[in-house]
RNA sequence: GCAACCGUAGCUCAGAUGGCUAGAGCGCCUGACUGUGGAUCAGGAGGUCCCCGGUUCAAGUCCGGGCGGUUGUACCA
């Protein structure tokens, strides 16, 4: 009979101990960070209908690429989350009793069907906080602290860190400013370069794509950025990517404005408001920044936390004003030996109009979202989280089954004092049961048999300190005979022994 | 979605121009005191060489198609 290949869908993992262990920590910490600001928990379920969560069902008969989605029973299309704020924009929607402003907190797993790349999955976690109902930029200053303090509870140091804001309501007064606030237009010829030369393209260009392109500067450059706002740009695997065509002068706008750059808030408020003109929309955005930063001012969050860059732009989606990007600024090598920055692990911004698609009226909203498991990945790289993969503390050892039942009292009392103890419940001698322990990364291990039974006592051994020591024994009749590691104790001296070690190992 | 590269043991890989009974390191299992982790030593298990078809006396190796993976790019809430 054929049997059944155990295998996993594409981009799904399965997570064990060590790490699940380490984001519940985090996750915890986290916690501790958003409920000191006074937001409160809220959770919904994993599946809504397609239309609650967006923009997906254009007119076509499918919802776009990019979910997880399928038909109900009754032919109507219901899709796995792809983030935690369209759940919320529901809920404040189905629920006007809520309290207002509604400040909630939310993590869990969400999905994407897209190409997962390395650290990249289609089920992640995501741990948001957002306040619904203050419009007002102090809310978004408060944002920014929250993200801050969040990076600096789990561990990331000041300056190894920054909060990065930028205004939606500024890129589009450029956008206003160049003319090309309303592009919709298609462009088409045949590819110039490349190994598709001479191939002929058609794509449709708005102003979105403006925005697309000047989201890549990390990635390509500024050069990059220039060819994709005019005639297109080759990247390295030979694809080509069809450029918007805007006129000199736009592009010299566009670039003018990217270079907004200053040490300072204030400076580069000051520079942008130059920049922007008369565009009402993008002088409304240099003033929200203006208050944000008055607010963190005045708070003590100066430049080396969070810094105004206008090349943040933050995706397309559906941001209606401030936005807000934590990156994490150390050096880290790649696969390939190029070091890079480690990039965004948290991101959000305002929006204004998200509930307003349920209710008709504009109930404004701003916050952001970790990246848990991306975070996780940087702390794992810091060495700013302990890889433990055992809850037990004390492994005890059945080394005679006639004593099965002592092994279980043992056990027994220790957790009555609170301590993790696991008796080994397979079959094996000693040294199988000492390997698992090892394995599973236990600290301690309790032996006892009939010697220890008649006298009153038990040998504990401190596994991490004998994996330590075996580095310098050579020879296997010196590990064996002389035990290192493990002591002899009375039996009434268990606990304290035990907590001995564990407080070396700062696990009580 | 598009493009390039890749697919041999649980893992990392070796197997010039087609000629094997397909190998190595690590890992895994057993043993070296039936009361002790590591190192060492001695054994052992483990492969339809991704799948299907073609060329050939002969295919892990060449060709075609599929599937899967990696990377880049597009999209990205």
């Amino acid at each position: 009979m054929a049997r059944t290949k155990p295998r996993l869908y594409r981009g799904f993992r399965d997570v064990f101990a060590a790490d699940v262990l380490a984001r519940n920590r985090m996750i915890n910490t986290v916690r501790q960070v958003y409920e000191r600001y006074g937001f409160v928990p809220l959770e919904t379920p994993a599946i809504e209908y397609v239309e609650v969560l967006g923009k997906f069902l254009p007119e076509s008969t499918q919802p776009d690429g990019g979910i997880f989605s399928l038909h109900n029973e009754d032919e109507e299309w219901i899709a796995l989350r792809y983030d935690l704020t369209a759940p919320l924009s529901r809920v404040v929607s189905m629920y006007p009793e809520l309290p207002r402003p509604f400040r909630r907190y939310q993590v869990g797993p969400v999905y994407r069907f897209e190409k997962p790349g390395p650290g990249r999955f289609r089920e992640f976690y995501q741990f948001d906080f957002d306040s619904v109902g203050v419009p007002r930029a102090d809310a978004d200053a408060e944002i920014c602290c929250v993200m801050a303090d969040t990076l600096e509870a789990v561990g990331i140091q000041r300056g190894d860190y920054i909060i990065k804001v930028n205004d939606r309501k500024i890129l589009n007064g450029i956008l206003e400013l160049t003319g090309y606030n309303n592009l919709d237009k298609i462009v088409e010829g045949d590819i110039p370069i490349g190994p598709a030369k001479g191939k002929p393209y058609r794509r449709q260009i708005t102003s979105d794509d403006i925005f697309r392109a000047i989201d890549k500067l990390d990635k390509v450059g500024i050069e990059g950025v220039e060819l994709l706002l005019t005639g297109g740009r080759l990247d390295e695997s030979g694809d080509y990517t069809p450029g918007c065509e805007l006129s000199d002068d736009a592009l010299e706008k566009i670039l003018g404005y990217l270079n907004a750059k200053k040490d300072s808030r204030k400076e580069v408020c000051d520079l942008l408001a130059e920049t922007i003109g008369d565009s009402e929309i993008g002088k409304e955005g240099v003033e929200e920044l203006r208050t944000i930063d008055s607010h963190l001012t005045a708070l003590g969050y100066d430049e080396s936390r969070v810094i105004f860059d206008p090349t943040v732009v933050r995706g397309l989606s559906y941001y209606t004003g401030p936005v807000f990007e934590g990156e994490l600024t150390f050096e880290v090598t790649d696969e390939s030996g190029n070091s890079k920055s480690f990039g965004s692990v948290f991101g959000g911004g305002r929006y204004d109009d998200l509930v307003k698609r349920f209710t008709g009226q504009m109930i404004p909203a701003t916050g952001a979202s970790i990246g848990v498991d991306r975070l996780l990945a940087a702390l794992k790289h810091l060495g700013r989280i302990d890889t433990k993969s055992s809850t037990a503390h004390v492994l005890v050892t059945v080394m005679d089954k006639n004593f099965r039942t002592e092994y279980h009292k043992l056990a027994h009392s220790l957790r009555q004092q609170g301590i993790n103890t696991e008796v080994y419940m397979a079959g094996g001698n000693i040294g199988k049961q000492l390997k698992y322990a090892d394995k599973a990364n236990i600290p301690i291990a309790i032996i006892a048999g009939d010697r220890e039974f008649e006298d009153g006592k038990l040998q504990i051994k401190d596994l991490w300190l004998g994996r330590d020591l075996s580095e310098e024994v050579e020879d296997r009749e010196t590990w064996r005979t002389e035990r290192p590691a493990q002591f002899e104790i009375n039996a009434d001296e268990l606990l304290e022994n035990v907590k001995t070690i564990l407080n070396q190992y700062k696990l009580l």
